[in-house]
DNA sequence: GCCAATAATGTTAGTGACTAACATTCCACG
DNA sequence: CGTGGAATGTTAGTCACTAACATTATTGGC
């Protein structure tokens, strides 16, 4: 949720306006590349001035790496039985969250991250977007009597491997969905609790391993 | 391993220069706040033309960043014996690199780490520093078979511990050492291996759970 | 101590991301 | 139709960063 949402910005105008301003960056991005493309090749692609760019997104990066994948996260986290190990709960807490996803949107999604893979400063604009869910995962955990240091721990070290799986996965040419991605990412960061009581690996994946 | 060291840059005078920039940026940074210092301020305050600053360090960020924290890790990683998960092998070749790491310098690192923390900016850029480190782990482990997604997924994982890990030791204000701080993460990344063969938890830390 | 060669620094001029202040156009609703 | 607010534009500026070229220190050989 990188981005504005302010009161203002929500009629069908500016609806359009943002989402030809998504598809002209996205467009660019793939032709040219990330540096190579100004913001005022986007806004001018949009039919907008610059001006107009930085009013919907705060950043050149935002229109990229705005994420619709920061959800019911914490929710799921928080319902995962107490007696499992810090980490097995955030991990079976994304697995379930995951199972909650449309999984229509992929295409678009893996376009943003293959942009994202391609430059840098991308990548590690994705891990600035995961710190909100880091929060909102701590949160939860710390609810329920874990300390803080073991809850962040846990929450970084399993959005690490999902940030790492989904540029894999997006630079691949696999016809892997996100999910599946994303549960073999979380099943190697259990790997060694799969014989622990009450969790079985998830489906298996097929291509990625 | 951010900066040049290129041919050149290797007189006396040159690093004095370096030293003299490092020193400006991270009292400037500390006193002002690190977007509220400019590079030209700290090239004024170093004695220096804002050119010559960046003939030093590549990006503002730059300064803050370095990190002598990308060592004989792909080595210690490879080490480590075959049978064990591929996360196991990444978390204990993590913690003996650790080993061989002079205790002595915590305190600019720590200052620098805690300037990192406060700016969204400086701490994705740390996790950019990782990618490196991350490589060379990936190169370790799958030379000795690792599947190229696991290798790098576990190192993800645990890369994500250990910068979540050093962002929380940094801005705390308890005594404890670098290398415990990390030695917590990574037990809580392993916690469920504590009981598989071979792997003897390491010390507990005290005040950092 | 003087004279190259080379390292270190400076100057100028530019690009591109982003901000602030203010002016303008568009559009829905009375 | 005309008015108020939303959407957009203009202008002018700051700051990170780059390239090309000019200048000053430093150092090693004589």
């Amino acid at each position: 949720m990188l981005v504005t949402n302010i009161i203002g910005m929500v009629t069908a105008k500016s609806r359009a306006t943002r989402q030809r301003l998504v598809e002209s960056a996205l467009a660019l991005f793939e032709a040219h590349g990330y540096s190579a493309t100004t913001v005022d090749d986007i806004a001018a692609q949009a039919g907008v001035s610059a001006m107009t760019y930085f009013r919907y997104f705060p950043t050149k990066e935002a229109v990229v790496l705005e994420d619709h994948f920061d959800p019911i996260i914490a929710e799921s986290v928080a319902n995962q039985p107490a007696t499992l190990p810090p980490l097995a709960r955030v991990a079976r807490g994304l697995r379930e969250a995951l199972m909650h996803l449309e999984e229509s949107d992929d295409s678009e999604v893996r376009r943003r991250i293959a942009i994202a893979a391609s430059e840098p400063a991308l990548r590690s604009g994705m891990h600035q977007n995961t710190r909100e869910t880091e929060d909102a995962i701590v949160a939860a955990l710390t609810r329920h009597g874990t300390p803080e240091f073991t809850a962040r721990i846990a929450a970084a070290a399993c959005l690490g491997a999902i940030t790492a799986s989904l540029l894999t996965w997006a630079s691949s040419t696999a016809a892997q969905s996100l999910r599946d991605a994303v549960i073999a990412a979380l099943d190697i960061v259990t790997a060694a609790e799969s014989s622990a009581p009450g969790s079985e690996p998830a489906a298996t994946t097929g291509g990625m391993q």
